[in-house]
DNA sequence: AAGTCGGGCATTTTT
DNA sequence: TGCCCGACTT
């Protein structure tokens, strides 16, 4: 390992950063995973460290495998025995060790947001508030905004003084008693009770033996609870070396403090600060104009990137008439470059923004992927089954009861069930209590009845458990419970929902032969902590860490996301859609100029994604919530220098790719627009002819296009269902599903892949 | 227990 | 404008 040649000067002073804290400022793309896998080596080979007293921390878990495998392959040691995890793993594997120090029991769940809001829902009704007065999102944004403080429900009730927040105080206490009735974590108190923890003697030594060379990556993702379970960790004068980047911190709406490394030397005293400013991605251009977007930012240490790797091309920048044909110039854009479409994204700021261009894509049959979206644990199905092992290993889960106690329905009606839950709430008990107890007095002989049936169902899987290994047992559960009856049916959705249940299985297999070989944790690792662990409980762990099937490949197909999704990645070629004053910067993000900084943040990610080519895009009007509304480009365009940017216009768009298309002057004659105040770019505008107007056009016909496609609107003809509309489509590839009125027949879902349509 | 209707709503989402 | 959730219906 020749640490000199792998490494810039920079990287390589940072990997081989002795002792005390180190914050390491690395801009996009200069190689900030490489230090930290480096600094790894380097402190096992060269500086003699036991791996077991290092430890490296992420925010995603796609991070932490990616740096394992790193380190492993560079010092040829597998498994290697540092800790190299997320927040919550870390926190988890002291929790599971330690839990009773902060009166945990030893088989707690980790909630999910879902489980909190029905906690809240409930928390709200026991203190007789109205949810139309106390929404969930916003008494569960409070708690949370407490809780990434490390605010408790007491000191938060001492803080409040106004009538929202004094009932919110209130529902606050109370969800914290119901969420350890039911034997819950969430995700904030994972950290909040790790730091507690750390206030132990006993617990804080044999941390700081394992953390006594500590690495944390994407500081400035931390929030406050964060910084605090670092600093706990770390201990004055720790070893921590903290990685991060002001400039992509893109998560303040989550509690995520920029702060915390602006200010860092007030947590760490006597830092080392080094910056990384070498890029190996992309081009000047992009880092440049990037760069010059982000310059308007107040709250940053700054930096300046640089490549060898030249100019490149301009960005090209295109105004579109609407979305639709932006949409379309966006496409043509990606194809007329040389980057593989596989190496291609378009990114966009919400969700519901990828719409225009899937409908475009999929009119062309270009292959693509959105990348985030509905989560796999999330979707119905597996979220059931999950609630079944967590009731097997706790009945007294009731939130967990509740989803299953008439899933699939067993005739346990609304009544019955409110009649249950409104006893062992009166009891301060649960369901389940009251159903050992089998004091059903005032509950319909039918739903008696069959709350004992269930009753006996579910004590008999819990015998199950015992011997059960993984896989069979959820098998056991589809069988017994009649779950898998529910959806053995023909249609669409019955058969993804099976191929979801098969993918769990496989999970569940899979993850058992991993802990079978013990390859999972290292023997005297940290996490071997945790090891002492049952098989359930480390699945249900798992699954409620992971959140995903992790890794997406794009394959050969063009990927579609938001900004936020798209952090850590890099493509070819990139666009980034929607660039208008409302959608980027939000307009929800307008209030304040700490929000307005973080959306030019966000195109900043965005933007530096990009390798070689970059395309920006927006359009002239589009539908916002249903209406036509005129939109003005994004003021982060005018930004961008000019001399960076090549702009075209809507009566140009369907020049055939690679042509050379006519130039506007400057961006800031393009759109009319004075130049900001305090832009550092010499162009001066607001007076220059507007560019020609025409909407003249000849569309651009791909070859693939044209009357084949299967898009919103066509008419189809089905084998047996007769003719029909397509009216909406589901996915892509071979998962893709056509939503379609058929006359006579009505509303239908079908599997593109199988239905055969015939187009009319 | 499943289907229908209508009001409210409509950023971002690493764990 | 469409979707999602909850309330209401049968």
């Amino acid at each position: 390992m020749d640490l000199a040649n792998a490494l810039n000067p920079d990287q390589h002073e940072a990997a081989v950063h002795g002792t005390g804290p180190q914050l390491v400022l690395a801009g996009a793309g200069s190689g900030k995973t490489r230090v930290i896998t480096h600094r790894i080596a380097w402190l096992v080979r060269e500086r003699g460290v036991d791996p077991r007293s290092i430890t490296a921390v992420t925010f995603t878990n796609k991070a932490a495998a990616e740096m394992r495998e790193r380190v492993e392959q560079l010092l040829q040691r597998h498994p290697l025995p540092c800790f190299v995890g997320t927040f919550h793993r870390l926190a988890l594997v002291m929790l599971r060790r330690w839990g009773p120090k902060v009166d945990l029991t030893h088989d707690f769940a980790i909630v999910d947001t879902a489980d909190q809001k029905a906690l809240i829902k409930r928390a709200l009704r026991e203190e007789g508030l109205d949810e139309s007065s106390f929404p969930v999102n916003s008494v569960l944004g409070a708690i949370g905004r407490a809780k990434h403080k490390l605010i408790g429900s007491a000191a938060y009730a001492k803080q409040v003084d106004d009538f929202f927040h004094t009932r919110v105080a209130k529902v606050y206490k109370r969800y914290q008693k119901l969420l350890r009735d039911a034997g819950g974590v969430d995700f904030d108190d994972m950290i909040h009770l790790s730091v507690k923890l750390l206030e132990d003697e006993q617990v804080r030594r044999r941390m700081r033996e394992r953390a006594e060379w500590l690495l944390v990556d994407e500081f400035q993702d931390t929030n406050h609870a964060q910084l605090r379970f670092v600093q706990a960790l770390a201990g004055p004068g720790g070893n921590l070396t903290a990685v991060g980047d002001e400039d992509q911190g893109i998560y303040r709406w989550r509690g995520a403090e920029l702060d915390n490394i602006l200010d860092f030397e007030r947590s760490f005293p006597d830092p080392a600060i080094r910056k990384l400013e070498q890029n190996y991605r992309s081009t000047q251009n992009i880092l440049d104009a990037a760069g010059a977007v982000v310059a308007h930012n107040t709250g940053r240490r700054g930096k300046t990137l640089w490549t060898d790797r030249g100019a490149g091309t301009k960005i090209v920048l295109y105004r579109g008439k609407d979305e639709v044909d932006e949409a379309r110039w966006v496409v043509n854009a990606i194809q007329s470059t040389d980057v593989p479409l596989g190496d291609s994204a378009i990114l966009v700021r919400t969700n519901a923004a990828t719409r225009a261009f899937e409908e475009e894509l999929l009119g062309r049959r270009i292959q693509y992927n959105v990348v985030g979206g509905l989560r796999f644990y999330e979707r119905a199905e597996i979220k059931d089954l999950i609630a079944y092992l967590r009731v097997l290993r706790n009945p007294r889960d009731f939130l967990s009861f509740s989803r299953v106690l008439n899933q699939p329905p067993r005739g346990i009606g609304k009544t019955t069930r409110e009649l249950l839950e409104a006893r062992a709430e009166r009891t301060s008990t649960t369901p389940w209590d009251i159903l050992l107890a089998g004091d059903l007095d005032g509950i319909s002989k039918r739903g008696a009845t069959a709350l004992l049936a269930f009753r006996d169902l579910l004590k008999g899987m819990i015998d199950e458990a015992e011997h059960l290994p993984l896989p069979a047992l959820l098998r056991h559960i589809l069988d017994t419970t009649g779950y898998a009856k529910l959806y053995d049916k023909d249609d669409p959705d019955s058969q993804t929902r099976r191929e979801n249940i098969d993918e769990l299985l496989n999970a569940a297999q899979s993850f058992a032969e991993q802990r079978g070989y013990g390859s999972g944790a290292a023997v005297g690792s940290l996490e071997a902590l945790a090891e002492g662990d049952d098989s359930l409980t480390a699945f249900l762990d798992h699954v409620s860490l992971v959140s995903d099937t992790d890794d997406f490949d794009p394959g050969g197909s063009v990927s579609l996301m938001t900004l936020h999704s798209a952090k850590g990645l890099e493509f070819g070629a990139v666009a980034i859609g929607g660039l208008e004053d409302g959608i980027l910067p939000h307009f929800n993000a307008k209030q304040h100029s700490a929000d307005i900084e973080e959306e030019r943040r966000l195109l900043y990610v965005g933007m530096t994604r990009a390798e070689t080519r970059l395309f920006l895009s927006c359009a002239r009007r589009r539908r916002v919530a249903g209406r036509w509304q005129d939109q003005l480009p994004s003021p982060f365009l005018s930004e961008i220098p000019p001399r960076f940017l090549q702009i075209e216009e809507a009566a140009s768009f369907s020049t055939p790719p690679g042509v050379p298309v006519r130039q506007a002057q400057d961006v800031y004659s393009f759109f009319k627009r004075p130049v900001p105040a305090g832009a550092s770019s010499s162009g001066r505008g607001g007076s220059s002819p507007s560019p020609p107007r025409g909407e003249r056009r000849v569309v651009y016909d791909t070859p693939n296009a044209g009357a084949g496609a299967l898009r919103k609107g066509r008419r189809v003809r089905h084998a047996s269902l007769g003719t029909g509309k397509i009216i909406d489509i589901e996915g892509s590839g071979d998962t893709m599903r056509l939503i379609c009125i058929f006359e006579g027949k009505g509303r239908r879902k079908l599997v593109a892949k199988y239905a055969n349509l015939e187009l009319l």
